[in-house]
DNA sequence: TTTTTTATTTCGACT
DNA sequence: AGTCGAAGTAAAAAA
């Protein structure tokens, strides 16, 4: 059976559905009225309130509300769940060491306690990542200059690697920055100092410095100029279509961009 | 009633159930296989898998699957669900503007559709934070010395923001470093720093630099010392029982703000 | 509204 | 196990 649901269960009924779910690799949630208290990195502490916990297999633990994104309280994986009654309540507990952490779900009244197995899987493709937006330039150096030519990316500089090098149409060096979306002054700076480090082992080759993005603020575009660094905007995915699609095409929706 | 809950039902009496909560205001939450597609600051595309998926009031969906903290796929506050079937398919939309952002998750097997009344609510107090270190001070200067009259928070100086800033009986002025846990060599460093850069400003009025946080490394003690700077053990939380109370009333520690 | 800063950031890659 | 940097960071505070 792949999910096993308690409706308003006693305590005792609930510990026995968390102890078996715990014990092979089932992923639960339990809704109710519950106290929270961790004490870890930081400390917190939550009244009675009505809230969904959710226990992973691999240690997670999320305790939410009604509201945000975020858990209002959590613990990341690997952490170890453990489930008792006391004092009337039903307890979750999960602990991990190193840090020190411990989340305590106290239960004075169950709603819901459910047990699912999760047995399909499939992966996550994501795209306009700055990971994209160098494959885009791998792909097609031209897209930052014609005759520009990529030679190693990461590379190593006094001042920390950058994403991408290469050299352009004259063969003098060109130091690539990448960001994936509108950049401040930071991203100058950095380039700048990736610049300077770079033209020290190139002294007499003029070193040329290009940050690559989809836009610049009117400050940073200033200081760029400033500098003699250069800019160049660039999408981390290309403006057509070029999406992972995935199923079948019915012919949905145009996308009027 | 609070917990409505379909266990495997027909994609119809599903479509019923999501939209009859989303109009009342309730949270969902959906198990069974789907696909996921992403479409806005970035693109991502998931293929068919057992997931969990919560709907929160607020309009934020969630899509979790058995391991890992983060999400799979979401969407934050403030968008707008919609449910419908096609092609077969369960699908749950969710939908914001600015910037455009669009999830789909459709449903090809449903194991289990819950809806939770979420009544009761009580706030969550984050304690042991370094800004929970600095208004207990705020609220009482004498916790670091009788006498100390703090004047400003975050105050610039040639070194950076200092935490706390202020003068004391002898109306010398004091830096204040507060660290919300033990701390080792760095916090040392930071205070010598923020010290002399003070001291540039007033040359001839001994500026004192106090480091106030739980514990100190025995090394950093050393140091300290060694510099002529001072160390006040203060936890950001009172030693007693701290809660973070928020409803009831109940007669616990008094909490004068 | 946009920008800046913080976070029990999370997460992955690398040492 | 620690360190560094990116993230559809999220969320709060400030401009």
């Amino acid at each position: 059976m792949s999910v096993t649901t308690l409706h308003r269960p006693a305590h005792r009924d609930a510990l026995g559905l968390l102890e078996s779910a715990f014990g092979d690799g089932r992923m639960v949630t339990v809704f109710g009225r519950c106290r929270v208290e961790y004490d870890g990195r930081a400390s917190s502490s939550l009244g009675p309130g009505d809230r969904l916990v959710v226990c992973k297999p691999d240690g997670t633990i999320l305790v939410h509300t009604d509201e945000n994104r975020k858990p209002v309280n959590w613990q990341p994986p690997g952490c170890t769940h453990q489930a008792s009654v006391r004092d009337g309540r039903l307890r979750i507990r999960s602990e991990r060491t190193s840090p020190d952490e411990r989340l305590d779900v106290a239960f004075e009244r169950l709603e819901q306690v459910s047990a699912y197995e999760v047995t399909d899987r499939s992966d996550l493709t994501l795209t306009g990542s700055e990971e994209d937006l160098r494959q885009r330039i791998l792909e097609d150096p031209s897209l930052v200059e014609a005759g520009f030519e990529p030679t190693a990316t990461e590379r190593e500089t006094a001042a920390g690697p950058v994403d991408l090098f290469g050299s352009d149409a004259a063969d003098r060096p060109v130091v690539v920055e990448l960001k994936r979306r509108r950049v401040g002054p930071s991203a100058a700076s950095q380039l700048t100092r990736y610049v300077a480090a770079v033209d020290e082992e190139f002294p007499e080759e003029g070193v040329r410095g290009i940050l690559v993005a989809p836009s610049v603020t009117d400050r940073t575009a200033a200081m760029l100029d400033e500098r003699g660094l250069e800019f160049v905007a660039l999408d981390p995915v290309g403006d057509g279509v070029s999406e992972g699609d995935s199923d079948v095409g019915s012919g949905d929706d145009a996308e009027p961009e």
